[in-house]
RNA sequence: GGUACCUUAGCUCAGAUGGUAGAGCAACGGACUGAAAAUCCGUGUGUCCCUGGUUCGAUCCCUGGAGGUACCA
């Protein structure tokens, strides 16, 4: 059985997944596509050291910001991860708030081959210099399929199918599937949520417990690597613009909150749109124990 | 205490011979299969301070209040 843990940030999801851990006597899978930096601490609200002392945890840490990662290969490392633990464990959480990550666990993802760099760098050159109209273009000829689909707004939806256009020589279209794939375990699906003021205020809250802790000086140190793709993160972008002088310090803070609000709302509307998750308060933790202890006994 | 000016969206403010109002920011809603804490799209949410009057009709004009700002005492 896979206990999936989703939710907005902030909500409580890394506290609830530790004593669930312990009740179960099993480890935790992060599904979040920051904590698998190991630079990255403060900003990404990690389990702390004692959190994980008793817990093993995969997935976090397990990545530099400056690798190149993305759901594809996280569904491959994260399902042979899952299926090892598995052989030892009849129980397994996965936590986290990237729900496209959650959904490839669950569903999977279509398979693509890599796509070497150099297509994806040519293309971003190519929308830097010559605008999303090109790239919409290039898509039309390409794959007028999808072109009539997609968002043609969204620089980074059509650059992704015309850099599998490009290394396949085939549309992207023809290669979506869209299929369920088929997993060896049963997944339990809960999501943490609560009304949307309480969840701002403990937002607000964390955000400044992260400034207390130092997330300035980690801001500092990451600042010379922030280009690289896994710092255009909410905590972080915002304070590169401090450091650069474009905003106050209280400015940038603000911004952190607001942000951080924005995003929560977008994973909502995303665990939304998924359907088929049991919906319970951060406070329900006996409430979890006793529905996960009836699901698991009559499967 | 006197004089002048102000009071319109959550905030800062526009506005119209008198025909129930609109910008920015904020807020809210949504999409999303390899950048996802990313990226993209959509939406005005309003006792126009209160009161009485003039008027077919007042947020706008007039009376009287309330609150604010500045200057004079």
């Amino acid at each position: 059985h896979l206990i999936v843990i989703a939710g907005p940030t902030a909500v409580g999801k890394t506290a609830l997944a530790v004593d669930l851990a312990k009740h179960f006597d099993c480890p935790v899978v992060s599904a979040d596509s920051r904590q698998f930096y190991k630079e990255m601490s403060i900003g990404t609200a990690k389990p702390t050291p004692d959190e994980m002392r008793n817990v093993p945890h995969y997935f976090i840490d397990t990545l530099s910001i400056s690798n190149a990662y993305n759901v594809g290969q996280y569904e491959r490392d994260a399902i042979d991860c899952i299926e090892t633990l598995f052989k030892a464990n009849e129980v397994l959480i996965l936590v986290g708030g990237s729900g496209l990550y959650i959904n490839a666990i669950l569903n999977g993802v279509d398979e693509f081959e890599e796509i070497p760099a150099e297509i994806r760098n040519k293309l971003i050159k190519d929308y830097t210099e010559k605008g999303i109209i090109f790239l919409q273009e290039e898509l039309k000829r390409r794959d007028e399929t999808y072109y009539t689909q997609v968002d043609l707004n969204n620089p980074q939806r059509i650059m992704r199918a015309l850099e599998v256009c490009i290394h396949t020589g085939k549309p992207y279209s023809l290669q979506r599937t869209k299929e369920k794939k088929e997993r060896s375990f049963n997944s339990i699906n809960i999501l943490i949520n609560t009304e949307r003021e309480l969840l701002y205020t403990r937002i607000n809250k964390r955000v400044d417990e992260m400034m207390a802790k130092g997330l300035l000086e980690e801001a500092k140190h990451l600042y010379p690597y922030k280009h690289l793709n896994a710092l255009n993160t909410v905590g972080y972008k915002e304070l590169f613009d401090f450091i650069d002088g474009k905003q106050t310090l209280e400015e940038a803070v603000n911004l952190i909150k607001q942000n951080t609000r924005r995003y929560a709302k977008r994973q909502l509307t995303w665990f939304n749109n998924q359907g088929d998750f049991e919906i319970f308060e951060p406070t329900d933790v006996e409430k979890i124990k006793a529905y996960l202890d009836i699901v698991i006994l009559h499967s």
